[in-house]
Formats: C-alpha cells, structure tokens, sequence
DNA sequence: GGGCAAAATAGAACACGTTTCACTTCTAGT
DNA sequence: ACTAGAAGTGAAACGTGTTCTATTTTGCCC
C-alpha cells in the first residue's frame, strides 16, 4: 500500500472513529487526505473497499497484540473467553469505527467477497489456536492435520460471534451480550 | 397496512426478487406502485423500512406454511433440521429477494432494531419448537417456564443460521452449507 | 534539460436516497 | 352541499457515492 493510500484509510479510520459510517464522506476523506477524489477512486474501487481495507490493518494490529504469544488461560474455555474478550475489547475500543467495520463485512458487496472470507478464517484460526492452547501464528506451520471437530467448533463459535457483534451494531443488545453468547456456546461445546 | 402501502412493498418484493437490492428504486418503486414518491415517504421512513416490512410479509408466509402444525420429525436434530431446510429452501426460492431481505437484517440501521429483534426472535420460537416437538404457534400459550438450556440452543443455532445467511449473501460459500452448518451445529449440541 | 507516459488534480456530471414545497384531491363532520 | 384539514401529487432540490474529462504535475529515460 502506498503512501497515498495508507493516508486515505487512516483518514477514514479517523472519521469512522469519530462519527460513524455516515461519517466517511469520500470528498472529506480525499480532502483530509490531502488527495483528489480521483485518487481515491484509483486506489480504492468503493468505499466499502478502503472500509475493508481498515479492518484488515485494524485486525493486522489486534493479531499482533494477542496472536503472538501462546493464549493465556488453563483449559479451553478460558482460552477461547480471552480471545474473545481481547478481540471484542480492541474492537469497541472505537465503537463507532467498529459498527462502520462491521457493516462493511456484512455488506455482502461482492467486490470484497475474499476480504470477507479472510477475516473469517482469521477469527477462526485464533479460536482453534486458543481451543488447543497454541499461539495463533503457529497457525501456518501446522500440517494438514487438523481436528475436523475442532474446527467446527472454532467456525461455530465464530459464526455465533459475528451474529452476535452484528446485532450489537444493529442495536439489538448491549456489548456484553456478545461475551455472554460466547460463553453459553463455549460451555455446550466443549470442556472446561 | 392501507391500500397504497401494500402496492409499494409489493412493487419493493417484485423488483428485489427480478435485480436484487440496487433495482429497489424508489423512484421506479413509486411508478410502479402508481403513487407519488411523497407518499412512498409518508408510509415509509426509508428504502430499509421497505425492505423489512417486505421481511415480516415474506415471514409471515413462512410461518403460515411450517409454523402451524407440529414439527415433523423423530429427533430433535431431525426437527431443527427440518426448520431450518424449510425457512432456508423458502427463501432461496428467489435468491435476490432473500439477499436484498439480509441486506436490510444486517444494515445496523437503528430505525428498524425492533422489527429486526422480532425477526430473531420469530426464528429462534421456531427453532424451540422444533427442539420439543411442537407447533410454533404454540409458543404464545407457553407460560414462563421455558428450558433455559433450549433457549440457548436454539439462540445458538439462529445466530448460526443467520451468519450462514451473512456468508451466503456475501458470495462467501454455496446455499447448501447453510445446512451444513446447522446441522454440524445440532450434531454437538442436541441428542439425535 | 527535453520529452513522454503515468499519475494526480480540479471540477463537472450522474444516479439515487431523501427532503421539501406548492398545489390538488379526498374525506369527515356539520 | 360546504369546508377544513388530511392525504396525495408532481416536481424540484439536496447530499453523497461514483464516474468522467480536461489539464497539470511527476518521475524517468535519453
């Protein structure tokens, strides 16, 4: 990403973060940015893509922070409510940039489709990595020998945090309902 | 729903179903309705409004069609499964209109949160329905004493279903892991 | 340091959701 | 029937995502 670019999603991250989807207005981000909106356009196809361009730095980040290291915890519950308690955490550190987030990844713009599938698989990866106490950046050494079981868990669990965080954004409940979710589904599959 | 409100979530419903949610152009849902754009307004809030009362009118016909009788089925799994092909093949039967109806679902716009609340809600009754065997439309006799762990399962498999949902519109799998993943989903959290 | 292709720019223009407004038609109550 | 207020209409106008174009600037090769 050139310099150029990097500027317009950290001033759409800026805008995002103060007001809101609505917020990103692409002439106040081109503006902000210090770039034509001709420019934007080159760079960018839509706004969905610098949004999902955002989230992919964002999540950059957040795997650096918590990806790292083994996740902490003594068995699987534990490990999987810390992964989910740090991603949520990081996330609605911004709530406004995470609803503007959020909503590009339930866009269902087609034009994004693999950016979509990869946050997924993200998220996915770093429940697995938690489930077997690993850390989540050893995810590319593993053979192919992964716990078919394990991942339906990981996708399941992922699955209920997405609906979850979407209908936070919606307005359908308060944030913590989002660990709450995790929890009763951590506790009906699998072991303490 | 007066006269001319029903014209225009009919018109809304034609056009999503024949070219998908950018086709649902108010000007042209206005013409065809044979009412003035202003009017489309005073019923109205905006193109989401349209689309969910559209959601609750195709629901409704879902719910008329396998919410009446007892759930066929031997099992639980069997129940849940068979919700949930029923709702699904429902509204696939015209793709567009179905992914035009997520669209709206997931929007996060907070005007329509309680129409959307009641939407999950309708699907998880459902869901605990199939679970004991009954009818939906018997929820409403139920007293207070609901299975707390069935409430949980079948919230489980509603968020499961509509990330499914999420994926499937977004282009990120095919319409047949809906199932699959509802049914990877009871196999770990109800007895057969 | 001149010339050229690629990139960037400013700004107009277009599409569509939404709002507004001036005017007309209905409808209910008398 | 008469009238006041509600509802409907047609058209214009506005905001913002997106596209287009003519012009300028930049980076690079000789």
């Amino acid at each position: 990403m050139d310099d150029r670019a990097k500027r317009i999603v950290e001033t759409a991250v800026a805008l995002a973060e103060r007001d809101g989807y609505q917020a990103v207005r692409l002439r106040d981000v081109a503006a902000s940015a210090q770039v034509a909106l001709g420019t934007v356009y080159k760079r960018f196809a839509s706004k969905e893509e610098i949004l999902i361009a955002a989230l992919e730095q964002e999540s950059e980040k957040l795997v650096a922070k918590i990806g790292r290291k083994p996740v902490p915890g003594d068995g699987p519950r534990e490990r999987v409510h810390f992964v989910f308690s740090a991603l949520t955490k990081g996330l609605l550190r911004r709530p406004n940039l995470a609803k503007a987030l959020v909503r590009s990844l339930a866009s269902g713009d087609p034009n994004i489709t693999e950016r979509v599938a990869s946050f997924h698989a993200l998220i996915t990866a770093m429940v697995m990595a938690a489930i077997r106490g690993e850390a989540a950046s050893e995810q590319a050494e593993w053979g192919g020998d992964v716990d078919e079981r394990e991942r339906t868990i990981a996708s399941i669990l992922q699955n209920v945090w997405f609906a979850s965080f979407v209908g936070w954004a919606g307005g359908l409940h308060e944030a913590s309902q989002l660990l709450l979710d995790i929890d009763k589904t951590t506790e009906l599959l699998l072991a303490d």
